[in-house]
DNA sequence: CCTTCAGGTTAACGACCGCTAACCTCCCTG
DNA sequence: CAGGGAGGTTAGCGGTCGTTAACCTGAAGG
């Protein structure tokens, strides 16, 4: 995957927008003129690269999660049973906040319009969704091996919720540097589930079994 | 606050079901047809309870708001100065899991449709969103003195994101008992704040006794 | 030089949606 | 028992939105 330094063409503009003002307003509060109109061109011209708006969201959320999957498997393969399972953790973990810092529209849309997709769509989208969470629930449970599976799924999604509040961070003042918030982020990501795993005040997991 | 026995009023039923839809769909993915159809009557029978769709949106997100705040307000002075500031801490992180695991629909609502809102009715929104905010920064700051004022916000907000990560789970089977995921973000939350207020990586739990 | 075609334009259609108007029907109350 | 308000109903208006149709244009290619 080479670095990009050539213009980004009219389809990758007009999704880039499209993610933008989606994010902000809802898929169904932006009109397509609003779209054609950030790119500037104006309404219709936005059928010469797309069957339709709902193709746009599609496309936008399909990449999405195939862009988290597949780093997430090449930060696993590059780790590849060599390093210590908290490494490949905390090598998803720096993965997962670098998207959540660097494409706040795309991780808003993600967990927010998912219900607006066509069948197909829906469910290839829940599929690699899926796919990406076993891949950290396996890792998790090689670090803390007490860790039941059900516990361990719902303890990724909470993380998940917590890296995914980057949006909710900006809105008052400039807060902390980008490096510093990647680093209390992932601090909190690590005591979040070193909380859920160390089979802590009792039980209560154990009980459910 | 004696416990509702009485049965619920139609502009109760109304709003319920107005939560629920705007949840699922989104604001604008929901027509006033349905929403009457939800409750048995047809369409503009609404408009005897409400001034518009507007309005049932704006009457859900001021009350949580407010209901959260006034919540948060209560367990404060309930501890009033007596009780440990981890007491406190963790009063306020089980009111919040409360609410985020018995109305999920409002949680939803609550970070997602704030901003199709009347300018008035969204400052006043957000205006109760930061003193709920303002007031865990302060407790927060009590339990980790050494934590900074804006790292604290951004704690705040992070955990909020993990607690309400809630809709997320119901998804894939029913997942652990309600006792066992109330106890499961408590200790995730916990450990989250620990992790973002001891500075540095290690020692943090033992040091705070 | 003619053709082709990618990538635009404007006009307009059909569907939907929020809301109002006009009307009906109980039930309560003086 | 009149009557009036609370709480419905259906019909329909006005605006918006996604999409299509028909047309234009400039640059590339034989």
């Amino acid at each position: 995957m080479a670095t990009r330094t050539d213009a980004p063409t009219r389809r990758e503009q007009i999704l880039k927008e499209a993610a933008r003002l989606f994010a902000e307003r809802g898929f169904h509060g932006v009109g397509v003129d609003e779209i054609g109109a950030a790119v500037g061109i104006s309404g219709p011209g936005l059928y010469r690269h797309f069957a339709g708006k709902d193709a746009m969201l599609a496309e936008l959320l399909v990449g999405i999660s195939g862009q988290l999957l597949t780093g997430a498997k090449r930060r696993l393969a590059e780790a590849d049973g060599a390093a210590a399972p908290e490494t490949v953790l905390d090598s998803l973990i720096e993965g997962h906040i670098d998207f959540a810092l660097d494409d706040r529209p795309l991780i808003t849309l993600h967990d927010r319009e998912l219900d607006r997709l066509r069948d197909s769509d829906r469910k290839l989208v829940r599929q690699l969704q899926r796919q990406y969470v076993e891949l950290w629930v396996e890792v998790l449970r090689e670090v803390y091996p007490e860790l039941a599976e059900p516990a361990a799924r719902s303890a990724v999604h909470s993380v998940f919720g917590l890296l995914n509040s980057t949006p909710h961070l900006s809105r008052r003042g400039p807060l902390p540097s980008r490096g510093a918030t990647a680093e209390l982020l992932h601090r909190m990501a690590r005591g979040a589930f070193a909380a859920a795993g160390g089979q802590g005040t009792p039980a209560q997991v154990a009980r459910e079994a």
